[in-house]
DNA sequence: CAGTTCCGCAACTATCCAGTACCGGAACTA
DNA sequence: TAGTTCCGGTACTGGATAGTTGCGGAACTG
């Protein structure tokens, strides 16, 4: 039936590994195919053969980021909510994030013009980080140990929000100092219960 | 002694202008000269007269930004925190806000390769805004209003982190609705007074 | 008035890059 | 083995744009 040389399946996953690389070094619109190819050691005809011009690979590349590690069975549980918001910042979390960030900088102008791009980020990046932090103060809020009148949706954005301002904006280090300063001087205090 | 006709001052503050009105529609790559020259009704050479090249245009039209609305003198001062916050989103401050969350998005990503762009935002549009929240959660500190014990300087991060975040990654709109349940659900709660 | 410099405009060069086409070779099918 | 499709690589085309140059005219100086 089906002639012919068969099409190397993993290699999608080398090209899209390579468009995230870049992206994490160079903008949307300074991003090239030849700099991807280069890196995953492809042939440009290779990506155009797979993925319709450069729109289209860089969305496939947003939306296959990895984030099982913040699947709601996964998250930490220490038994207090501080505990639970420093467990999530081990040293293999910071780096991914710090990653993370650096493509979202990359991406961001292209999310203004392309509504794709800006649903392929939220689903692949925003979204998860602020499932699992609202997930860390719903839990909070039920055992008693967060203010109940709490706004958990408003509260689920802080960290997430002033760790991409950090990054995107004031372009400093996202690092444990920072997310601690952050805990211990904003969520802990909002959300700790009126006596 | 200088002889000929004389450089036209006045069209520096246009050209910049139109500087930022194309970037609030197109992102720092996608911006060209032809663009603004068109936007303001000039020619090319005369931009090239006055700036060495598209990225010190750039960073001309950036650094003259008008931030006087946050003068700490201008500041309003209602008497307690909520009425503060609440006083400075007038539709004219949320308009120029919008419009300065587009500009920064569009340049976010040159942000990370040009220190000098990362220098020139900072001062023009992130620090001033800052500075505001700041001077007014420090007063309600002094006032006796707000927890002595808070972190004011993380505390002044937290609106425009989640402004920002809202603009750039979210993509939705940073209106009064938003405002309101940002100081209502996190920045009051978190600077209360233990009881 | 003569000479100079600015102005908007258009033509021009040089570069970069998306996208296409093809090559020789490898892998696969019948 | 013959024919087909994939592979990495290279050459090519076409469009976009940064930056330069020159034109005709206006503004200014002496």
């Amino acid at each position: 039936m089906t002639v012919g040389r068969k099409r190397d399946e993993t290699r999608d996953a080398d090209i899209l590994r390579a468009v995230l690389d870049v992206l994490v070094e160079t903008s949307y619109a300074e991003l090239t195919i030849e700099m991807v190819a280069a890196r995953a050691g492809a042939g440009r005809g290779t990506i155009y053969r797979r993925w319709a011009g450069k729109d289209e690979l860089i969305l496939a590349a947003i939306a296959c980021t990895d984030r099982t590690d913040l699947e709601t069975g996964r998250l930490p549980d220490t038994g207090a909510l501080r505990g639970d918001l420093l467990a999530m910042l081990d040293p293999d979390w910071l780096g991914s994030g710090d990653r993370r960030m650096r493509i979202l900088a990359s991406v961001t102008a292209m999310m203004s013009r392309n509504p794709d791009v800006s649903a392929a980020v939220s689903a692949a990046i925003v979204e998860p980080s602020v499932d699992a932090y609202r997930h860390l103060i719903q839990r909070a809020v039920d055992r008693g140990e967060a203010d109940p009148a709490a706004d958990v949706a408003a509260m689920a954005q802080v960290i997430p929000a002033m760790a991409s301002h950090r990054a995107l904006v004031l372009r400093q280090p996202v690092d444990l100092a920072f997310f601690t300063t952050i805990i211990d001087g904003v969520v802990l205090p909002a959300l700790a219960r009126r006596s």
